[in-house]
DNA sequence: GCCAACGTTGGC
DNA sequence: GCCAACGTTGGC
């Protein structure tokens, strides 16, 4: 019989956001350090949150199509996955007239901010270093904007981003 | 701005 | 169920 009450490990993920339109100083300054992770329009994305990701987890927050680009932050999931109102909101850009309230198609999670790294990784700093090959975000034509990262992974890129 | 990569859509 | 067309992503 499982253990219902047994915490599991920790996860880590890597969480893509473009600066332009939100930034991890735009986290830091939001209120609680907190927002909703909404206008996710990928399933497998939807999976993460929806099925994966839970309070505590790790959140390497990644600033993309901007420059430099790169790991800017340290951040945590607060809350796990809960509908996207976006998704009803037929002036919001995220507008998916095919997820219905009493189904919603499409999730979000909060995400709060921890720590801002004292020394941005860029994405050639993050390529050079050994232990990231297999980061998915290195891969060439990746386009997922939610990654797992692996324990061993998370620690290298902390320690390059100045944290211990 | 370019373009490769990839997910989604829709005709059949 | 196939697959070409299309739209989007994202590094450069």
């Amino acid at each position: 019989m499982p253990d219902r009450t047994d915490a599991r490990a920790t996860r880590y993920w890597l969480l893509k956001s473009e600066p332009n339109s939100f930034s991890f100083d735009d986290l830091w300054a939001a209120p609680k350090r907190t927002t909703h992770w909404d206008g996710v329009r990928n399933f497998q994305a939807r999976n993460f949150m929806r099925d994966d990701m839970a309070v505590g987890d790790g959140v390497l927050f990644y600033h993309s199509s901007a420059e430099p680009v790169g790991v800017a932050g340290v951040a945590e999931v607060s809350r796990a996955a809960y509908p996207d109102l976006t998704a009803f909101d037929a002036s919001d850009p995220h507008y998916d007239p095919k997820s219905r309230r009493d189904a919603p198609t499409w999730v979000v999670v909060d995400v709060r901010a921890v720590k801002k790294l004292p020394h941005f990784v860029t994405l050639d700093e993050l390529r050079a270093t050994p232990g990231l090959e297999e980061l998915q975000v290195l891969r060439r034509g990746n386009r997922l904007s939610i990654t797992p990262v692996t324990a061993a992974e998370w620690e290298i890129i902390r320690r390059l981003g100045g944290l211990a």
